[in-house]
DNA sequence: ATTTTATATCGTCTCATGGCGATATGTATA
DNA sequence: TATACATATCGCCATGAGACGATATAAAAT
């Protein structure tokens, strides 16, 4: 039932082109909580029981958090007794978060500049 | 009155933190048809006459994707005539999407891998 | 000055997403 | 076996995003 299930679904994203994987890892990405947890975790392996309490969410909310950056293969679970972890899968992924923070700087950067110049005009 | 809006609007992002400005990004990439502008752009300055007929879209939504992409500061806008261009802003963009797409490929590697194995189940 | 061309914006519809409490599932403990 | 614990899933609501036709704006051509 569970591998049925699981077996589907994975043939049913392998229909999936490559642009829509894309899709699916930057849409992941794109969530203040989610970008949230993945700096939370670093490169440490942490359980789902120090996670939610580090967010003032509720548990269902975090849950389904970890398990959309899961389907996107950015978080790896692992399952120990009651408890279920979670890891940053590829450390690729800081290189990526590492670019999109240089475009972000550039781009407050280049408003700072913008916003003093319009300030000058004012005064 | 342009330029009061822009300034205001640009004093509501600073507002906003880094984090922030990388949801922003980040959102702005994940879709397939902005994906696909970008690819189309390229490192070229196209028009939106150009860029719209490429798509088979309604010309008011190739142009609010282009907006969105412009908003998040990856694609810069300049105005010539009655014709409007659009360029990737920073093609620092490309090798994110690079990283993007070696993850992606990881991923369906991984999946294609489990697939046979399940298959040879089957068999 | 009117018309045509190029593009952005608006209003509206529909569908997707995030949030939460309640419930289900599955493991450990008493 | 009953109970507590850890986590995922479900159902619902509210909000946001994408699509499109219609309209607005602004430059170019007539």
């Amino acid at each position: 039932m569970y591998i049925y299930k699981w077996f589907v679904s994975s043939l049913d994203t392998m229909r999936r082109s490559a642009t829509n994987w894309r899709v699916k890892i930057l849409a992941a990405l794109s969530d203040p909580i989610r970008l949230e947890i993945i700096e939370f975790l670093g490169g440490e392996e942490r359980c789902v029981c120090e996670i939610v309490p580090a967010f003032g969410r509720a548990q269902s909310t975090i849950s389904k958090h970890l398990s959309i950056l899961n389907e996107a293969g950015i978080l790896e679970r692992r399952i120990d007794g009651k408890r279920t972890l979670y890891r940053v899968k590829n450390p690729r992924l800081f290189d990526l978060l590492r670019v999109v923070d240089s475009l972000a700087l550039e781009e407050i950067s280049e408003l700072k500049k913008a916003e003093s110049i319009l300030m000058d005009c004012v005064k």
